[in-house]
DNA sequence: AGCACTTGCATAGCTCGCTATTCAAGTATT
DNA sequence: AATACTTGAATAGCGAGCTATGCAAGTGCT
């Protein structure tokens, strides 16, 4: 065969991404939380009060995937969304309680998925790993260089 | 509680994917196909009239999502599927003509794909990384009961 | 002031992945 | 032969991602 599904980087992947998606899915579950709100609850937990604009830049990810997330995670009383006084366009997010005392076990969860996923590599493969994940990723936002 | 999820290999994982899927989503648009049946056109480019099972078992997706997948793949004029008539449970999955004739195309978007990703690596890390990526995958931790 | 342009967000509608459930066809037990 | 179990696929319903489009609030130009 001319394409080796398992030694393409895009196939492998692909599947390495729901694989990791699959666990933390189950890990975090108890929580009551979901993969996608991840992204920005992390960004929320360093910054509350960020607009769903900033979140947008930050995760890469786009404003409409960003505006359905928050609609979820407002439903399931992760955040509120408050309009901004000065630019009532912007909508400005908080986190609830309930999402602020999510921190820590959210956090151990996401790093014991990660510690599980690579427990067959050694420390400098880790290392490596994660390097070439960040270079491949930066290949297409050479904007964000050095910022990561 | 340090998380940063710029070195998260899961976090990394998902980014890399979705750009990944980006790029292979703008690639095959042309030929009429979108990503998810990519996996399932390989195996029957390779081995025409598998069965549904089969497809499942050589590509680790799910029984319901493979469901879904062929049924818009029919639609789309891709594969047919007949019952198979020694066991009218079973689904065996047939190319069209249209199909056969987009595996060179295919391939080519999908080879072209990873070389513009992987064009940062040189070529010692582009096969460490396939390498590495192969490894995560083929880890599979059996499950932990209380302490992870 | 009035008009066009820009900006931030919401909505519609799709793919693709998942779990849970249902259904029909085969197999086995009695 | 009738019943119960097993197996292959379909369906329901959700999350999470995308593109395209709509709309209201702000900005700028004349």
């Amino acid at each position: 065969m001319e394409f080796v599904k398992d030694q393409s980087a895009g196939y492998l992947a692909n599947h390495m991404a729901r694989i990791f998606a699959h666990g933390l899915t189950a890990r975090i579950k108890p929580l009551g939380l979901t993969t996608g709100t991840f992204p920005a609850l992390l960004e929320l937990w360093d910054t509350d009060g960020l607009t769903q604009k900033q979140l947008v830049e930050r995760l890469d990810i786009e404003q409409a995937t960003m505006a359905n997330t928050l609609a979820r995670m407002e439903r399931d009383g992760l955040v509120i969304r408050k309009k901004d006084p000065n630019d009532r366009r912007v909508q400005r997010v908080w986190l609830t309680d309930r999402a602020r005392n999510l921190r820590g076990p959210a956090m151990a969860a996401a790093q014991e998925e990660n510690a599980a996923r690579l427990a067959a590599l050694t420390a400098e493969e880790k290392r490596q790993f994660v390097a070439l994940m960040q270079k491949v990723i930066q290949t297409r936002m050479p904007e964000k260089q050095g910022n990561v």
